[in-house]
This record gives C-alpha cells, sequence and structure tokens, in this order.
DNA sequence: AGCTTTCGTGATAACCTCTAACGAAAGCGT
DNA sequence: ACGCTTTCGTTAGAGGTTATCACGAAAGCT
C-alpha cells in the first residue's frame, strides 16, 4: 500500500464499493459474456441510481480493463504460486486449465476475441509479460542445456531450423532474461497448443463431436513434454 | 434455389438491399468488432432511417447469424476448393491461414468468444461439419494407413493410448465418415493447433514479443507434416 | 462547530433495439 | 389499363444503454 492505502475512512469506502462493483460485473460478464456488461444495471442491482458509479468509475472501459487487470493478476498470481510450490510444466499446464475452466469468460477476457480499437494499458502487458516468464521458465527448467549448435550443419533449410535462427536473434525477448533457444520453442508451443486445445473446449467446439476435452488435453500435453515435442 | 429463388422483381430487389447490408455490417465488425454492429448506423450509412431494415432482418441478432453463416460457407467453400485443387495438408493449412488474415474478425465470429446463452442454428453447424470433413478427409491421405493394432500391447498407460482407445470409440463421429483413428488424431492436432497459434496471431499476442508469426506458424505445420507429430 | 470534500440524486442528451401505425409505391391479376 | 393487394419506408414511441451536469445532502477534517 504505498499511495493509494492513505486508510482514510473514505478511502476504505471507496475501496469496497468498488469491489462490489466489480463482483457484480463478473457475475455478469459470466453468464452472459462482456458485451452484455451493464453499468446501469450493476447500480440498481446495489440499489443505486444510475450515474452514482461514474463516482468510483470513469466508465464502463475502465471497469472492463479493471477486470482485465485483475484478471491477469489472478492468473500470473495462481500460476506463480504452483511453480514455486515445485510443479513443473504438466502441473502449470493443468494449474492453467483448472483456471480456465472455474470462469471461461474470464480467460476469454485475456486470449478471446480482441476489440480492434482497445489496447492494454502498459501495467497490464507487464503483468502478461510476468504469466510468459513463469512459463518460459519452466520450459527452461524441462529443456536439457542445448549446447547451442546442436544440428547437423549441412541439413536442408527446414522451417524448424529457420524458426531456430529467429529465435537466436530474438533471445534477450523482455530484456533481462535470456533464455536457450530450445526453452523459447518449447515455450511458445506450449502456450499456442494449449491455448489452441483449451479455447476450443471452452468454446465448446468439442461438444458437438464427442471428443473428451480432457482426454485431448492430456494428450496434447504429454506431446509437449516429450524431449523431441 | 429452390423456394426462395422465385424470380420476382421484388424477391431480387429484397435479396440485393440484404447483401448491401451484410457488406455494411462486415466493415462495421472489421474495424469495431462484432460487438459494436450497429442496424441503425448501417441504415443511416444506406439513407435509410431507422427501423426500415427490420423489413429485411428480424433483427441484430438474425444479421449476426447470417453473418456467421455467410463466414462458414465462405470458409468451406475456400478449403473446399483447395483441397478439390488437390492441395494436401500443407495447402490447407496455409490456405485456412490466408483466409483468416484476410479478416480476423471474421475468423473470430467463428472460432473466438462465444456468448453464454447463444447457439448456433443446425444448418450452421452443418457447414462447419462439412470444414471438419474437409480437414478430416485431408488427415485421412496424409496418413498412412494404420493396422488399427500398431503398438507394443504391453505399454504402460499413457496419455497417447487413453486417447487413441477414446479416439477408436468414437470412429464413426458424423455418422457417415469412418476414419482410421491415426486420421482423427492428427485431425484433431492440426484443428487444435493451427487454431492456437493463428488465433494468438489474429489476437496481436505475438505483437509484443518480437516473433514472427509466419515463422511460428511455418514450424508448427511442419511438425504436424511428420510422420509422428 | 464550521468548512470542505465527497457522495448520490434527478434531469438531460445522445445513442441503441425494436414495435406499431400510417401513407406511398410498386407488383399482380383481370 | 385499372384496381386490388402486398410490400416498403416513414414517423412516433417505449424502454434500454452510456455519460455529463448541477444540485442537495451527508460525511470527514480542522
Amino acid at each position: 500500500m504505498a499511495k493509494t492505502g492513505t486508510d482514510t475512512p473514505r478511502e476504505r469506502y471507496r475501496a469496497q464499493l468498488r469491489e462490489e462493483v466489480k463482483r457484480h460485473a463478473r457475475d455478469q460478464i459470466a453468464t452472459a459474456g462482456a458485451s452484455a456488461l451493464s453499468l446501469n444495471a450493476i447500480a440498481k442491482q446495489m440499489g443505486l441510481s444510475g450515474p452514482a458509479l461514474y463516482r468510483y468509475f470513469a466508465g464502463r472501459d475502465e471497469l472492463i480493463t479493471e477486470l482485465v487487470r485483475d484478471a491477469y493478476r489472478s492468473l500470473a498470481d495462481t500460476l506463480g504460486t504452483a511453480a514455486a510450490d515445485g510443479a513443473g510444466l504438466a502441473g502449470l499446464a493443468r494449474t492453467l486449465r483448472g483456471w480456465a475452466l472455474a470462469d471461461p469468460q474470464r480467460y476469454f477476457l485475456l486470449y478471446g476475441t480482441p476489440v480492434p480499437g482497445y489496447h492494454a494499458p502498459q501495467d497490464t502487458t507487464a503483468i502478461s509479460d510476468a504469466i510468459m516468464r513463469t512459463l518460459l521458465d519452466a520450459c527452461t527448467a524441462a529443456t536439457p542445456g542445448a549446447p547451442e549448435a546442436p544440428e547437423v550443419p549441412e541439413v536442408p533449410e527446414t522451417a524448424g531450423t529457420v524458426l531456430a535462427a529467429h529465435l537466436a536473434a530474438h533471445r534477450d525477448w523482455v530484456c533481462d532474461h535470456p533464455a536457450p533457444t530450445g526453452a523459447i520453442h518449447r515455450f511458445l508451443a506450449f502456450w499456442t497448443r494449449l491455448h489452441g486445445v483449451l479455447s476450443l473446449e471452452l468454446a465448446g467446439h468439442f461438444g458437438g463431436m464427442g471428443f473428451d476435452p480432457d482426454l485431448l488435453f492430456e494428450a496434447e500435453l504429454e506431446g509437449l513434454l516429450a524431449p523431441r515435442f
């Protein structure tokens, strides 16, 4: 509590009410989607009259942005404590899935359909980076230290080799954390593939066909864990 | 043109105007997202006054449903002609990506954040099935006919083997088209992985980090094409 | 106790979806 | 070619939303 935590009674009340607004907003989003979120309806649910909430949020967009921020924080925290508790790549994957299944619309708030105009404020992208770093660290731990020039030199140029070169050029990614390119490669596969199965499951696309999302996820995860993924 | 194509001049005008409405709607969605689509604004753009469009669409939802239908049709057609022109799995993958990049919001209309209440009408899911079948056929062609009991019998139960059993139980999927379980497996990997990279690219999540989506897609595709994917 | 800041309100403007009623235009049958 | 019928586009209106403004009341601070 650096600057905001000037624990005056008004500040406390303010924070409390903001939190209650966000609670209602989360419920509303979970049941009807983010586009159906209505500041007015929330006010009525709380026994307040329309414009009252504008004392607490600049507008609908700021409320949503705040929810996005919270969602990023929640995911970063969930994944972070799992990693701190010694979870490996598989554990992190299942933790991610659990987090997403607990509230699909919250997942889509972060990784779903983007709004063309919208640009996330810088602090939320910072939290997003923290999430990525947690994943990348787990990948680094799970990937045997590559000799950095591992394969036959005279091999024909495959998409894999050119990607490796590209990755090598982008080692220093978020500044401080240079990772071996093998770890980066695994991280990217991890992220994109799990997002693939997970988002299709959450959107209910496996429901029509009779497939079990649990099995699909586990199988994809197993492939990701293999030495040559 | 069975029933609707009763080529009376009124029918023609009607179809023409509906098409123009949809054109404007597509533009609006492409630039501001589906949630920003306004029937009223479209009417004004066309020089009509508000409620006029309700003669042509029952409401906003029907217009969006129609756009979803068109998008499914467009994708099914694009993929179908590519396959008919002899495109293999790689060709279909690149065709899919091209289609998605041409209008990202249209892709998200089909595979993006779902609206909790919404259930797609049956005919749209039928077109979706046609798309899946095109992909599955390509997978069947690309997958060597598995002896149906390929691996060591006494192997420990991995996620892969239990998924294979699950898949074997669901061979008859969309009724008519029983495919070898190896092809189904490849198809699912194809779909989920490509959706993973593609949707993250379209949502701009690779923009922040410096990665080249082209390379990521190609690398993922190469992995998918390998005999053991 | 008094001053000041904040809160919640009602009024208002500008959007939106969608229904209803009416006049005008166009097609269709004779 | 004329009249009937159907369809079209309009305005009016109910009910919803976001968001701003000005005012009175409540609460905190000194």
